[in-house]
DNA sequence: TGCTATATTCGTAGCGCTACGATAACAACG
DNA sequence: CGTTGTTATCGTAGCGCTACGAATATAGCA
C-alpha cells in the first residue's frame, strides 16, 4: 500500500520485540510504576535497542490530557517579561510540560491571531498578558474549555489572574513623588497607544495631579519608539526640560527610559534628585547598581509573579479541580537615590 | 458507545453542514486557493456558523507537515538570548510556525532531556545552542530525521550553523586591550565551568596573552552565580585591584559584568580608560549609553543572527531541499570610552 | 486447597484528520 | 459535438497511540 513519512520505529514494534502488548508498553511509558519490575527492564531493553522515540502527537491526538502551556505576550525581550517566562519555564519543565510561546507586540490583531493559532493545539492552558483584547480575542477565549489566566494585570472578570493593578501604581508613583516634595511631574513612556498597560499608568498620573492638587497640566512625553531606547530618552530630556519650565520630578514607564534619564541627567550636572527626582518602573537589577546614583522603581515582584501564574498553570493541568483565582502579586516602590523621600 | 473527551465540531461537522466532502474542507483549511470561490465561501459559512476549529493535533500527526520550531537555550533571560528569540519568533510566526522554548541554565543533562522530549514532538526544525553536549545528545542530534541547526557558536561538524567564533572573540578582545597598552589584563567571569561559551573565551584570552606577550599569569575572576551579578561585579572589583597590583585592562565576560565593574570603578574615582579599562561582551543597549563613561564592548550582530537563524529555520520548513550551511554571523568590538583605543 | 482481593496485563476500537488516486466538472478547440 | 487538457471535488484507508473493560496472574488467608 502507500507509505507516508512514517516513523521509523512505533510503540507496536516495541512491543513486538518485548513480546508484550502495546497497551503494556504505552502504560511503562505513562505510568512506569504500574507496571511490574521484570516488565518494564523487558521493555526499557527493547526501547533502547530499537532506538523508539515516543510519538508526542499521537500520543496526544488519543489520550485526554495536552501537556503543552500556551503563552501569549507582547514581547519577549522585554526585561521583566524574559525573566517571567524564564521562571515559568523552570517551574513547568519540572513536571514535563512544555512551552508555547508567542508574542504579539502589543498589536491586539496579531494577538487574536496568536490566540488563535494555540487554540488549535488544544494546550492544558492559556497564558496570556493583560485584559484588554479585540471582541473576537475576548469570544474565543470565553468559549474555549481550555482554561485561561490572565498574566501581568489585574482587571476585568476573568476567574483567574496574576497580576498587579496598574492603576493603582500609576497613582502611587505619581502620589511617592508628590511626597517626596516634587511640585511639576511629568510623566516618560514610549508607545502610549499601544501599551495599554503603560496607557492605565499614565491615565492614574494624570488623575493623581489633580486629586493632589498639583496644579498642572499632565505633561506626558511619548517617545516614539526606536531600538535603543536609552539614546532616545536621553535626547528628548533636554527639550522637555526647555519646553517646560519648573519640572522636578519624572516618572519613566519602564526602566529603561527611566537609566537614559538618568544618565543624560548627570551628563547635563543636573542635581539628582535635589533639582530633578526620577522614578523608573520594573525594577532592572543594573537599577539598583546604576553610579554616582541609583534609579529609584517599582519592583514587580517577576519572581513571586512567575511562581505564582507557574502554581495556576500546573494546578490546572494537575488537579481537575483546580478552582483558579485572582492573586494580586502586589509591587513595591524601592526609594533609591533618584528621589527624595526615602521608607 | 465509549465517549472520550472528543472536540465539539469537527471537520466531518463542517463538511456535513456546508454539503461538501471532508477533504474539500481539509484543502480549504490548508489550502484556500485550491478550492473555488463558491464553495470556499460555502464552507468558511459553516466555519463559522458551528464555531470549527481547526484540530492541530491530528492534522500534524496525519499530515507530513510539522509547524513547531523547537529552540533549546541555556536561558530565556540573558539579554542576547531573549533579543535572539523575540527576533525569531517575529520572522516564524509570519509563516504560521509555532515556537516551542526549552531552556537548560547551561545544564548538559537538562539539554539532553529538553532534546529528547523536544523530538517526542517531532518539529520541522530544531536549533541547539552551541556544539557541546552529552554523548547521548550527540547520538540523538545525529540519529534523528528533524534538520539541526546550531546557533551562537561555530565549531564541530554540524552541517548547518548560525554563529561566530567564541575562541577567535576572547583572543581578539585581549589583542584589543593589548594594542591600547594595557600590560596586565584580567578576565572576569561567572560560572566558568558550566558557560562552556565563555570558557572559550577566557582560555583564548589565557593564550592570547602568551602570545602578545604580556608576561603575566591568567587572572581569571570566576564571580559565583547569583541573582544579582551588577552588584556582584562590583564587590569583586576591590578585591582583585587589591590582591593583584597592577591590572590595567579588564575583559568582562558579559556587558552585565562589564557594566558593574564600569559603576564601581567610577564610583572609586579610578580614571578610566587612562587608569583602568574595561570591555564587555554582547553589546546590551544600555552600554553606549552610560555615564560618565560609556562601556566598550563586543556587538554580537543580535539581529542578523537572529534573521540568518530563521532564514535557516524557514528553509528547512519550506524548501524540501535546503542544504543548510554555515553562516558566521561576525562580531565586532565597539570601543568606548571604557578604553583607549579607537578605531 | 479453595476463595476472594489485588496487581498486572491484554485486546481492540477509534480519536480527527490528510494523502492519494479516482472521479467529475468544466474549458478550449478542431 | 467529440476530444483532450485542466481544474475542482470526492472516498476512504490508516497514521500511532491510549482508554477502557475484560482477562489473567499473584497474593493473602481461612
Amino acid at each position: 500500500m502507500r507509505k507516508r513519512t512514517n516513523q521509523p520505529v512505533t510503540l507496536n514494534d516495541v512491543a513486538a520485540d518485548a513480546g508484550v502488548s502495546p497497551s503494556t508498553v504505552s502504560l511503562y511509558i505513562r505510568k512506569p510504576e504500574k507496571v511490574s519490575l521484570k516488565m518494564g527492564k523487558k521493555i526499557q531493553n527493547s526501547i533502547d535497542t530499537k532506538g523508539y522515540v515516543h510519538n508526542k502527537i499521537a500520543s496526544q491526538f488519543t489520550g485526554s490530557q495536552s501537556s503543552t502551556i500556551a503563552l501569549i505576550v507582547p514581547s519577549i525581550s522585554n526585561a521583566v517579561i524574559s525573566d517571567i517566562l524564564q521562571e515559568i519555564d523552570e517551574q513547568v519543565s519540572k513536571s514535563g510540560l512544555q512551552l508555547k510561546i508567542a508574542s504579539h507586540d502589543h498589536n491586539l490583531q496579531k494577538e487574536e491571531e496568536q490566540l488563535r493559532s494555540m487554540l488549535e493545539w488544544s494546550p492544558a492552558v492559556v497564558i496570556i498578558a493583560g485584559c484588554d483584547h479585540t471582541s473576537k480575542t475576548m469570544a474565543m477565549l470565553e468559549n474555549t474549555s481550555v482554561p485561561v489566566i490572565q498574566m501581568l494585570e489585574l482587571g476585568g472578570d476573568r476567574k483567574t489572574q496574576v497580576g498587579f493593578d496598574h492603576h493603582k501604581a500609576g497613582y502611587e508613583v505619581a502620589r511617592y513623588l508628590h511626597d517626596s516634595g516634587c511640585k511639576k511631574i511629568a510623566f516618560f513612556t514610549t508607545r502610549l497607544e499601544d501599551d495599554l498597560r503603560a496607557k492605565k499608568r499614565c491615565d492614574s498620573y494624570a488623575l493623581a495631579l489633580q486629586e493632589l492638587g498639583l496644579n498642572h497640566q499632565p505633561i506626558i512625553i511619548d517617545i516614539p519608539y526606536s531600538r535603543n531606547i536609552y539614546d532616545d530618552a536621553k535626547k528628548y530630556l533636554s527639550m522637555v526640560l526647555a519646553n517646560e519650565k519648573g519640572i522636578d520630578g519624572i516618572i519613566a514607564t519602564s526602566d529603561a527610559i527611566g537609566i537614559g534619564l538618568l544618565m543624560e541627567a548627570n551628563r547635563q550636572g543636573i542635581a539628582i534628585p535635589e533639582r530633578l527626582s526620577i522614578i523608573g518602573f520594573g525594577d532592572f537589577p543594573i537599577s539598583a547598581s546604576l553610579g554616582p546614583v541609583s534609579l529609584s522603581s517599582v519592583n514587580l515582584n517577576n519572581e513571586h509573579l512567575a511562581k505564582e501564574l507557574a502554581k495556576a498553570a500546573l494546578s490546572y493541568c494537575l488537579d481537575s479541580d483546580f478552582e483558579g483565582g485572582v492573586v494580586d502579586t502586589k509591587y513595591s516602590i524601592v526609594p533609591r537615590q533618584s528621589t527624595k523621600l526615602v521608607f
